[in-house]
DNA sequence: AGCACGCCGACT
DNA sequence: GTCGGCGTGCTC
């Protein structure tokens, strides 16, 4: 075929405003390793500058128009598959992000590239010529004396350190245009391949022995090792020393000699999971699991796609449904996918599941370092696993072949990015599930108020599992009501309830829970005498004290500064304000002297010390007490846990989000769940200020059905979601009042638009209103919700309003974004 | 967004 | 002349 090869290639600088493929030439020399879902670098806009991009396509054009060529290839074969390629569309359609964004987002941060600037003088420039070329140009000048005191070359990062807040960028470009100065852009990968060597014997093994034996010393490590290589056939360095006790030295010598061949072979860096020992036992489902695995996996046969929501209380047994569906998905040649919301809240779920299908699952979760989860990833992509649990963003998994994927908790939180692209796990499952012909099932004991309406409404099959293992009943629930104590004249925050149940456990030896609900995190600084707050800088938060470090620090930009531990205002002591979970333990140990309690919270848990570490102790050391924040809610089996306590219940609910009462409602739940694993029953006090209320009191009862029916009606009231999908649109800028201009601009547009145009989505429009946090980076963020239905056009009037809004001469200073079911 | 280009005033 | 400041328009 005649033409020039061209490439569409998405550029990671292209803006969301001017995303779009761009065509390059594909130069000869890289014509062989050209393909779509490779990485390459390309020169960028009128200044050439480089840019990393993904090649969606090639084809072969007559050479129209003179186009750029691209400048080399990033990967040596394609990150991303066409199954890939479309997923990351789709997201750049539905998320309002760029396509190298949303490409970004799915593969291991191992894979991901730092572009590295560096900038130097040209060789045969000397001195003079340098600075007569700067002339009168103060920031050139001082471009090439940061250069000569760097020995000519530095990196783009310490030119703008050296030049703080000027930007070097147009004494750079003065210089390089008068070629005085080279730029260069690197290229360079977090990670890389890890590989082994492997020697093997070059020789016919008797020949090789006979060499040895013709040498004048005996060489009895050389001779082991030829023997052993004689038997093995090859093995890796590292091995061969290990058996013989021969060095590395020992094995280049025989290399040397001509006697062994040295080559390098892939490595993963986690070994596949050490098979647990014992194989999972056999499987005995009840009648209801039987009911649910035989209807989901009816689903399954049908191989078309599906969604199924298994509804199942607290420890009815929703993992051996899972596991006898993914037997039964292996079975029919398919793959499968396990999504859980923190995997490290899960190591029983892994461990399980590795115990019936050893050697096949990959694990994909946030303390595997940067190598190891790049690692899964390859062995995924090469196919040599089936099955992968992860968490959020291994929903992006590149597996073939899907037949199921699991959602389990499908109601957190933690399925949606908190960062661009803002995507919700579940939204990237449905849409694999659409295109792979695979079953989609979420699992919960306290379902989202949408699924639950999706599964009524008959979108979504529905199974449920209401009784709990073994039939045992559950545990019983004492509403503590605060106000009465208050009014009793107990002022603590232990209710005497509450304080007479623990008397109780403490005595019988048995094991209590008790959990604080809360607002933030972290510990708040305050000072003791004048109540001043430290604020970021930047952003209009109090700082928060992180003991790791003795630093105050800010959660959104990561702003921190040292802590002092005095006012600077009036000189007087800070105060450190817990998550209360000190408070509480400082009440327990005054009401019960003598008895541990043991403290889990951000404070006592660490890297070095992590959640399992403390879990750990206080089952083997059957400590009476723990107190904890949502850490001790999730997903854990105590069998001496007999009551479990929720400090401040109501907390949750008075947030200004109408989630809030999904959110109280479902924690609540889990929490009374925890309570009487074992063989006796358990006891649950929720503390509350309003016991009246009627989310309490469906959780007190572990009334789903209850809290659903009033959730419903009341969303219904309000138009909120599933009656309707929201958006936000959120413009942000350095200063407050342009700021705030730009979003009654951006309403006027809107309301211009929508009430003109008789094609417009019907939408309602809210705002503007100051973000949940206002300033964050020393922007200010003023947004507006639009209410109505996330469908094609809708999107594609947003996406058009993203693309205009800047356009506007008055906007130029702010920029806009927008994100669909935000949970701020 | 980020950058060049073009037009202007200021400085040498 | 030549630099720097700002407004305008394009990016294969």
């Amino acid at each position: 075929m005649e033409g020039v090869l061209t490439a569409k290639v998405a550029l990671a600088e292209a803006a969301y405003a001017i995303d779009k493929p761009y065509d390059y030439a594909v130069p000869p020399a890289l014509c062989g390793g050209a393909a779509p879902g490779v990485r390459v670098m390309v020169p960028f806009g009128r200044g050439n500058r480089r840019s990393e991009g993904i090649i969606l396509a090639l084809s072969r054009n007559p050479a129209a128009r003179s186009l750029k060529s691209l400048t080399a290839l990033l990967d040596e074969a394609p990150v991303l598959d066409e199954a890939g390629l479309r997923i990351a569309l789709w997201m750049r359609d539905r998320y309002f992000c760029t396509l190298y964004d949303a490409v970004k987002a799915m593969l291991p941060a191992g894979l991901w590239f730092s572009l590295k600037d560096t900038v130097k003088v040209a060789g045969g420039v000397d001195r003079e010529a340098a600075y007569g070329a700067a002339a009168r140009s103060e920031g050139a000048r001082r471009l090439l004396d940061v250069l000569y005191a760097n020995g000519g070359e530095a990196d783009w990062s310490a030119v703008s350190l050296a030049f703080g807040e000027d930007d070097p960028g147009p004494a750079v470009r003065l210089l390089a245009k008068k070629n005085i100065l080279l730029s260069e852009t690197h290229a360079l990968r977090g990670v890389r391949d890890k590989m082994e060597s492997v020697v093997s014997l070059a020789l016919p093994a008797e020949e090789a022995l006979g060499l040895l034996e013709s040498g004048k010393r005996a060489a009895p490590l050389r001779r082991a090792s030829v023997q052993l290589l004689a038997q093995a056939g090859s093995l890796s360095v590292k091995e061969l020393c290990y058996f013989t006790g021969a060095s590395p030295a020992t094995v280049k010598g025989l290399e040397k000699a001509g006697v062994v061949a040295l080559s390098a072979r892939e490595v993963f860096r986690r070994p596949l999971r050490p098979e647990s020992g014992q194989p999972g036992k056999p499987i005995v489902l009840s009648r209801e699991q039987e009911a649910a695995f035989e209807g989901i996996s009816a689903l399954i046969s049908r191989g078309e796609p599906a969604a199924a929501l298994l509804r199942g209380v607290t420890g009815s047994g929703k993992t051996l449904v899972y596991i006898r569906l993914l037997e039964r998905v292996l079975a029919r040649g398919k793959t499968a996918l396990v999504l859980v919301p923190e995997i490290a809240l899960t190591p029983q779920l892994v461990s399980i599941f590795s115990s019936y299908f050893p050697g096949r699952i990959a694990v994909l979760h946030s303390s595997l370092r940067v190598g190891e989860r790049y690692d899964e990833w390859k062995r995924i992509r090469a196919g040599l696993v089936d099955i992968v649990v992860g968490t959020r963003s291994a929903v992006f998994a590149p597996l073939k072949n899907l037949g199921l994927v699991v959602l389990d908790e499908e109601q957190e939180y933690s399925y949606k990015s908190e960062n661009n692209p803002r995507y919700h796990a579940r939204d990237i499952a449905k849409y694999r599930c659409a295109r792979d012909n695979a079953v989609l099932l979420l699992g919960s004991a306290t379902p989202a108020v949408e699924t639950a309406y999706f599964a009524e409404t008959g979108l979504y099959r529905s199974f449920l599992l209401s009784s709990r293992y073994n039939d045992r009943p559950l545990p019983r629930v004492i509403l503590a009501d605060m106000r009465r104590e208050l009014k009793e004249g107990n002022g603590g925050v232990i209710s005497s309830v509450l304080r007479e149940e623990l008397e109780e456990n403490i005595r019988s030896g048995r094991q209590s829970i008790l959990f604080l609900n809360r607002r933030g995190n972290s510990r708040m600084v305050a000072c003791g005498e004048c109540g001043w707050v430290p604020e970021c800088p930047r952003c209009s938060v109090p700082l928060t004290y992180h003991s790791a470090n003795g630093r105050l620090m800010c959660h959104y930009c990561g702003h921190s500064e040292k802590d002092t531990g005095r006012c600077p205002d009036c000189g007087g002591l800070v105060k450190y304000i817990g998550a209360g979970t000190q408070k509480v333990q400082e009440e327990l140990e005054a009401l019960f002297p003598g008895v541990e309690i043991l403290r889990m919270d951000t404070d006592t848990v660490s890297p070095s010390r992590p959640h399992e570490v403390l879990l750990d102790r206080f089952v083997k050391e059957k400590i009476p007490v723990l107190v904890g924040t949502q850490m001790v809610a999730k997903g854990l089996d105590f069998e001496n846990v007999t009551l479990v306590g929720v400090i401040n219940a109501d907390l949750s609910l008075y947030v200004d989000n109408f989630r809030a009462r999904e959110r109280t409602f479902s924690l609540l739940t889990q929490v009374v769940g925890r309570a009487g694993r074992g063989d006796r029953e358990g006891r649950a006090v929720l503390q509350t200020f309003t016991p009246d209320n009627d989310v309490i009191r469906f959780a007190a009862a572990q009334d789903y059905e209850g809290f659903y029916d009033s959730e419903i009606a009341l969303r219904r009231i309000r138009g909120f979601p599933p009656f309707s999908d929201l958006f936000t649109l959120t413009v942000s800028g350095r200063d407050e009042t342009e700021t705030l201009r730009g979003c009654r601009n951006l309403r006027g547009m809107l309301e211009k638009t929508l009430g003109a145009n008789p094609g417009a989505p019907e939408l309602l429009v809210l705002g503007p209103a100051p973000a949940p946090v206002l300033k964050v980076n020393n922007r200010y963020r003023y947004r507006l919700t639009l209410m109505g239905k996330n469908d094609r056009k809708t999107r594609e009037w947003i996406g058009w309003l993203l693309r205009t809004f800047r356009n506007e001469k008055q906007n130029r200073n702010l920029s806009l974004f927008a994100d669909s079911d935000s949970l701020e």
